[in-house]
RNA sequence: CGGGCCGUGGCGCAGCUUGGUAGCGCGCCUGACUGGGGGUCAGGAGGCCGCGAGUUCGAAUCUCGCCGGCCCGACCA
């Protein structure tokens, strides 16, 4: 009974200033105990007042009894949640919300993120990386040092003499720091990880555990002085992730990505399909193509071009602003025969993007093309001094050459089209791309979107909603560079390390895993990463025969190593049913007067929801097997 | 950072328009019954109504400010 169990579970350490407080609960516990010794009838063994008895016992019994564990499930979804992971994992006990975006996980998800970690660090053990812990702490110059010191991300905070230091959002700069140490080409290569928690002010924390601003992340680095080297590292990466999701029962898809700010020549993002994610992938079934819709491309169907005119033709367009309207406009143009026009700020100075009409620009694709470091959209004011017209009536016809101006390759070599004469109200028509704009580069520079085709195979794309569970990175010597970490090759010469990284975010990973493992029940853990394996739920506690029996059921599984709850509870078997099925426990074994009657018990796997009768004294063997067939 | 919604026992919510003893369901505690899908009965505990100021004889309710949370957008290593 729970609440026996929480009465006699004082803490030894309790330092409550009333002398009667834990006296009293010790007399009282005593009491209580006796009263439940007495309570067995006559026909027992004293082995079986024993093990009655040791229910009692806190210490020496390990805590996979639901009457001993903090397991508090919630009857209603709570009422910020929107994620389905977010929903279930508050509901059935997992997680809790301190602040937003910072989670506490309780031990069922503690549980689950040990388990996902064990596979982690079993996948890259195999591949050789060792594994470290760094702090989290960091000095604010080491940053600084990698021009990484103005992240509007980054926690930041003094200690008491006035020294800056941040709490790390990644760990490049402090594993490159201790990369200094290797001094020859003969030590590498190196690859080194952790488990760490990682800080990051995300503007908007959403979705549960799926972004927030406090999380633990597996990061890890490699170090060879060659090309070659990191290549292989890349790929041992790859190959273990590969495994270890697998392992994690994730599906993922493995897209192309823009490195953004960690710099870098080559990137891939694991992502999983879910509709709680943020990120758009794009992915060809066919043939195998798949990229982040920052990166992605595809084969456009040539667009026709309107009749050329011998030099671009301004007409009055009054209050047409947008593209829209100037397809509606009589005189107007289709959208794909329309140039828009974008004005953006990229480190200081003002840079025109050209797109098609019915094309949109993803930003990612012009800091990528930029190498920028801060790009923004002109203000109306900038975009008023710069061309003498409003977003509206914007264009890049007979502009100076000083103006950058990138444009999509979806416009080159195109005639007849209609664009902003940079005078409000007024748009060109017959714009020739090649005769009258200049442009400074070409640059793919617009969004994929459904059903264009594939640049590799032209089969039909597709779109989906995702979350990124891990990245990796070609790292290159951009950290080794800016922080010395040099070693002597075989020629004595001193070269900068060549760095890979590599990371998957373990609360994400778990998060993303409820996302793919549910149905209207709860959740349903894939068994390498469940809390329990098992469930060996009591019907009717309070009867001598059904709780004998399901401890027993219980012991076998522990000494067969599975990872198993007992449900003691004292209450209806519906409660406990829809508890095991919340919690997402993959096994589940029901004791009660029924099935004991005939010398059964029930197996329920929560898969399927498939139900079969065993005798009791073959359940557990058979639950046994049946786990570890599922573990993998 | 813009826009919207919301803060009332542990959870989910009503009450606010029209100011006057703070309510409901679930959960929790005690006892009994019950026992194969969130069961029944009886008794009970628990609330600076997010915080602060103001209006008023009187504020959960009206006004202002602040804080916190969620969603959409922008942004995102």
């Amino acid at each position: 009974m729970s609440g026996d169990a929480r009465r006699t579970r004082r803490p030894a350490s309790c330092v409550c200033s009333k002398r009667s407080c834990c006296e009293t609960a010790r007399a009282t516990s005593v009491a209580r105990r006796s009263r439940r010794a007495a309570r067995p009838t006559e026909d027992r063994s004293p082995a079986d007042v024993v093990s009655l008895y040791s229910l009692d016992r806190i210490g020496d019994v390990p805590a996979m009894k639901w009457t001993q564990a903090f397991i508090p499930t919630l009857r209603d979804d709570p009422a910020d949640a929107e994620a389905v992971s977010h929903k279930l994992l508050v509901r059935a006990g997992f997680a809790r919300q301190l602040v937003s975006g910072i989670y506490s996980l309780l031990p069922l998800g503690f549980r689950v993120a040990r388990k996902v970690e064990g596979i982690v660090r079993d996948e890259l053990e195999k591949i050789g990386a060792q594994e470290f812990q760094l702090p989290c702490m960091h000095p604010t110059e080491i940053w600084e040092q990698t021009g990484r010191g103005e992240i509007p991300e980054s926690f930041r905070l003094k200690d008491r003499h006035g020294a800056d230091l941040v709490l790390g959002l990644t760990h490049e700069e402090i594993f490159t720091h201790l990369s200094r140490e290797l001094r020859s080409y003969k030590e590498l290569p190196q690859t080194w990880f952790q488990f760490q928690t990682k800080f990051r002010d995300e503007e908007r924390p959403k979705s549960g555990l799926l972004r927030v601003r406090e999380f633990v992340m597996k990061d890890s680095y490699s170090f060879d002085y060659t090309l070659e080297g990191l290549d292989h590292q890349f790929q041992q990466h790859f190959e273990a992730y590969r495994r270890i999701f697998e392992r994690c029962g994730l599906d993922t898809v493995a897209v192309e990505a823009s490195s953004g700010a960690m710099g870098g020549s080559e990137s891939i993002e694991f992502m999983v399909q879910t509709e709680s994610g943020e990120d758009w992938v794009v992915t060809c079934e066919l043939c195998g193509y798949a990229a982040n819709i920052e990166k992605a491309t595809s084969t456009l169907a040539p667009a026709e071009d309107a009749p050329g005119m011998d030099a671009p033709e301004k007409f009055p367009t009054p209050g047409v602003v947008t593209i829209q309207a100037l397809v509606d406009f009589e005189g107007g143009a289709p959208a794909d025969g329309q140039i828009k026009t974008l004005v953006y700020v990229v480190d200081g100075s003002p840079l025109l993007a050209l797109l098609r009409g019915d094309h949109d620009l993803v930003e990612q694709k012009l800091i990528d093309a930029t190498g920028a470091s801060d790009l923004r959209p002109a203000g109306e004011s900038e975009i008023q001094t710069l061309l003498g017209a409003r977003p509206g009536s914007l264009g890049a016809v007979g502009l100076s050459d000083e103006i950058r101006v990138l444009a999509d390759p979806a416009i080159q070599g195109r005639t007849g089209m209609v664009t902003g004469a940079n005078e409000d109200g007024f748009h060109f028509r017959g714009v020739d791309v090649a005769r009258d704009v200049s442009v400074t580069e070409w640059v793919d520079l617009r969004e994929v979107k459904d059903g264009e085709s594939c640049p590799a195979c032209e089969n039909k794309l597709t779109l989906q909603k995702t979350v990124e569970v891990a990245h990796i990175f070609k790292l290159g010597t951009k950290y080794s560079e800016a922080l010395g970490a040099k070693v002597l090759d075989e020629n004595g010469k001193n070269v900068p390390l060549i760095m890979g990284s590599y990371g998957i975010g373990i609360g994400r990973a778990v998060a993303a895993i409820v996302e793919r493992h549910n149905d209207e029940n709860g959740i349903i853990w894939p068994v390498n990463v469940a809390p329990f394996e098992v469930v060996v739920t009591v019907v009717k506690p309070k009867e001598v025969a059904c709780h004998e029996a399901g401890e027993r059921i219980y012991e076998t599984l522990l000494g067969a190593g599975i990872d198993v709850l007992l449900d003691d509870r004292d209450v209806g078997p519906g409660v406990k049913f829809k508890d095991a099925e919340l919690v997402g426990i993959p096994y589940r074994i029901t004791v009660g007067p029924k099935g004991l009657a005939d010398g059964t018990v029930e197996v329920f796997r929560r898969q399927g929801a498939r139900k079969r009768d065993l005798p009791v004294d073959r359940a557990a063997e058979a639950v046994t097997e049946n786990v570890l067939e599922d573990r993998r």
